[in-house]
DNA sequence: CCGTCAATATTGTCTGACAATTTTGATTGA
DNA sequence: TCAATCAAAATTGTCAGACAATATTGACGG
């Protein structure tokens, strides 16, 4: 019954809230089912902490919570499980990953390279019509924040410089993969200890978007990378007690 | 009803062999289920062209072919979808993802960059116990095709190889990564068209194995890397109908 | 406090149902 | 003949209920 701490909050307005604000990821811009609803609420309330690392999701919990079917419930956790959000045991069902610190560093390896070669294609193509300006936009949304100090706004315009970096990088599948390389979990598991919103990281931020506006790959390949190299001292300096096992 | 050309198969023989050989995504050694079975199966049977890209699965088929319910195809082809093996559109069912050229360019970019941290990687922990000789046994397997054509022997211990690549190079992030992305699919897609048999390659395996079995990881990144540059080549010179849309 | 075992909770899967939507096929009009 | 239209059929999305398999819990005795 009540099985863990943030317990699935409110019946209804969440879920409604999620099925207005969301894209399937089909790609056109259907409307969404039950099953998107879920799984995208379960995503959100990761980065709103109604839902934590290590949290049990209970089956019938869910579906009486949202008002769904069990079937519908289960399409939503293997779909959070395919993209390694939960884990699945069998019979003992799926809780939220919570990052060991091994894990997390070799994700923070994988996102150096990544984020490196974004931010060089990104370089090699920001004269394509509206690129420019989008990257340009997006940068200044973040660089807003400097003053300013860490809040949802804040990471919610970080995240758009950085989707828009990768748009901008003209790599579909590189998108695919950055979303399938747990950075969700990353952030949410290191937030509470302000790995990223220190003030040198806007130096970071700028330097990237600089390099890639001025159309310089190498330089911007270096930036992005010098940036994640930089967020991986951090947590590597994190206590045992952030990472789980 | 019947719906497609290579449809599904036999009734239960390949259900039960997929049975008997898989493990679990769970990680352990658990006993795999329905779901599995049939994931696995159809994954399988995209590499014994039972399955080919383009091709529609309907659920009921499925369903009725391997003698489960549709909820067990259901959770098979979200799990399918959720690896972008699938595309799935609402209402429309799934079928199997054909790569249009520049998404198997904009893999083999991303693949570059992986194969070559792993080679590097590898290289960096080759003195760990036990990885010098399974590396060497994979390597040694490979060249042992030499002489020999093309085969679905040769493809299993080319596959088996590159797996012990990855996990030598002790990031298990990476081992997920790729996965997601789709080598499947281009491999299957490409393998009408001989890009990986040519005796060219063989220089490559060897270059990459011996430049990780001696430790340098600079040059064992740079082998790797222009191993899937030469793929990308042969790639880029096939013709349109290859590839979709 | 520790092991044993039954009661309970939860997952894995199947079946059947029905609405929503797409696809197909027949009919009609130009 | 061809194209537009519309009903019929097929297929998917979702729910509810059922039951076996397995894990977790808690009571009991030592």
């Amino acid at each position: 019954m009540d099985s863990i701490d943030p317990t699935v909050a409110s019946q209804d307005g969440l879920g409604e809230s999620a099925a207005k604000t969301g894209r399937s990821a089909t790609g056109r811009g259907t409307r969404v089912g039950a099953v998107d609803r879920v799984f995208r609420d379960i995503v959100n309330g990761l980065y709103e902490g109604r839902f934590v690392p290590g949290q049990r999701l209970v089956e019938a919990d869910i579906a009486a919570a949202y008002g769904v079917g069990r079937s519908t419930v289960r399409e939503a956790i293997t779909r959070l499980a395919a993209e390694f959000i939960v884990e699945v045991s069998p019979y003992r069902g799926a809780q939220i990953r919570r990052l060991r610190r091994k894990e997390a560093e070799d994700i923070l390896i994988l996102l150096e390279l990544l984020i490196g070669l974004a931010a060089r294609l990104a370089a090699d193509r920001i004269d394509q019509p509206g690129m420019r300006e989008e990257l340009s936009d997006a940068i200044d949304a973040v660089m807003r924040f400097e003053e300013l100090g860490d809040s949802v706004a804040f990471h919610s315009a970080r995240n758009d410089f950085f989707r828009a970096l990768v748009a901008a990088s003209g790599n579909g599948e590189l998108r695919r993969l950055l979303r399938s390389l747990n950075i969700h979990l990353l952030r949410v598991q290191m937030r509470p200890f302000g790995v990223e919103g220190s003030p040198e990281r806007f130096e970071d931020y700028k330097a990237i978007a600089e390099t890639i506006l001025d159309g310089d790959g190498g330089k911007a390949e270096k930036a992005g990378r010098r940036y994640i190299s930089r967020v991986a001292s951090a947590v590597g300096a994190l206590p045992d007690k952030v990472f789980a096992k």
